[in-house]
Formats: C-alpha cells, structure tokens, sequence
DNA sequence: AACTTGCGAAACCGAATGGTTGCACATACA
DNA sequence: TGTATGTGCAACCATTCGGTTTCGCAAGTT
C-alpha cells in the first residue's frame, strides 16, 4: 500500500517510534513497553510506518526487529529545503536593512 | 487553540496552500481558485494553519490576506536535523569501508 | 437604502484514524 | 507433544477529519 510520509509523521506517537528506533532496532514489545499503549496499536504504528518505507524489518527466530529507514526522512527535508531559502533571503533582506542603516549613519 | 505543525502539515491540499502563499500573500477566494474545492473548504484549513501559527493574516477592507509564516517550518526542520546527522554518519561509514578498500588493493 | 461581494461559523455527513479485544499462527521450550 | 511466547490480523468502537451546504455579518457599490 502507498501512503504518504507527512501522514505518517503526523502521530506523536509515531515520531516517538521514530526517535526510539533510530538508535537501534527493537522488537514491537520493546517498543511497547516504552508507552502507555498496547503491543497491538504499536504493531498497527509500525505496519503504517512500513508502508510508507520509513521503517524496516529483520525477522529473528519469531522475533521481528523494527529499525528506521533514515533515507526516507530526507524526503521530508526536501520540502523543508524549499521554505529554507526563503527564510535565507529573509535574513539577507534583514542584513540589506541594517547596512543601508549603517550607511546612513555615516 | 493549540495544534501539532506535523498535523498541519500532514494535509496535501494544506501543503500545497503553504506552497502557494509562500510567493505572496492571497485572499481565501483566490486560493480555493486553484484548487478542485470551495472557499469554505479552503477557510478551514486557513483556519488550521492559523491556529498552529504557520499562517498569518491581514485584513484589508472586506478581504484578508494570508501569508505564509516562513519561521514556523523551521521546527519541522528542527525535527528532522536530529537525524541528519544519523544520515550522515552512514555516509561517513561508508567512506570508511571504501577507504578499507582502497587500502586492500594496495 | 438596497444590492453585491468576501468572509467565517455552524450543522451535517461519509470516511479515515487510533485504540482495544479476541483470535490464529509460527517459533521456542519443557 | 504440550505449553509459553512473540507476532500480525480482523472486528469493533469512539473520535477526528475533510468536505459541502446554509447562514449571518461586515464592507463596498449602486
């Protein structure tokens, strides 16, 4: 299934997963342990996670390991990157300002 | 109301309004024009994007302006940086393993 | 003053979301 | 072989979401 990865991102607790996952691979019950939530509704967070290939899986023995697929994020930072000269030329714009000030200080 | 930005951004019709008055600043009508939905509709997620402060508006006789509040988005990208360096501490491992390479060769 | 225009708010609706409970199945262990 | 453990999946439920329609109001226009 497709899905989206702004959607994806969009449960706090699914950031939480994230972040957890990101240092190292755990097991949905690990997971689980770490919220006040069920080992079933982890499972649900990491199955949409999966789908939208920002988490993989290692199957060990019958226990299956979650880490994050840290590439995918890039596609969030993309579109960061689009505003991010815009708040770039702010800041030059700003700089214009007080150099104009300060040449008319002279 | 206080609102998640990632709930907010989680929207494709909400992130393609941020796209648009990124460029200037534009009334509810003249947005919901280049969308496929009705000027309520597209006031909703003005609404939305208000309240989580990545929107702000200016009143101008009968119309209200609504420009993008670039700053905002900085927290997202805030979000993502802690795993920028995840990212590029894997390219840094791979460099190692060619430069183990390289070294092999010799 | 009557009419038009631009807008937000409320009511309503079908669909999606996030959670729980119960179940089925494979793997490990006695 | 019987039992315990780790897991995904389906069914169900309350809530939220995104959209439309209707309405009220303020600002222009005639």
């Amino acid at each position: 299934m497709r899905r989206d990865i702004f959607q994806a991102i969009a449960d706090p607790t699914r950031r939480a997963i994230i972040a957890l996952i990101a240092l190292q691979a755990m097991t949905p019950n690990a997971i689980a342990e770490n919220f006040n939530t069920t080992r079933q509704s982890v499972s649900k967070h990491l199955r949409i996670l999966t789908e939208c290939e920002l988490v993989k899986q290692e199957q060990q023995g019958r226990e299956i390991y979650y880490s994050l697929e840290v590439e995918k994020i890039k596609e969030v930072d993309q579109w960061v990157s689009q505003f991010r000269k815009l708040w770039e030329t702010r800041f030059n714009q700003l700089d214009d300002v007080l150099s104009t000030l300060k040449q008319q200080q002279k």
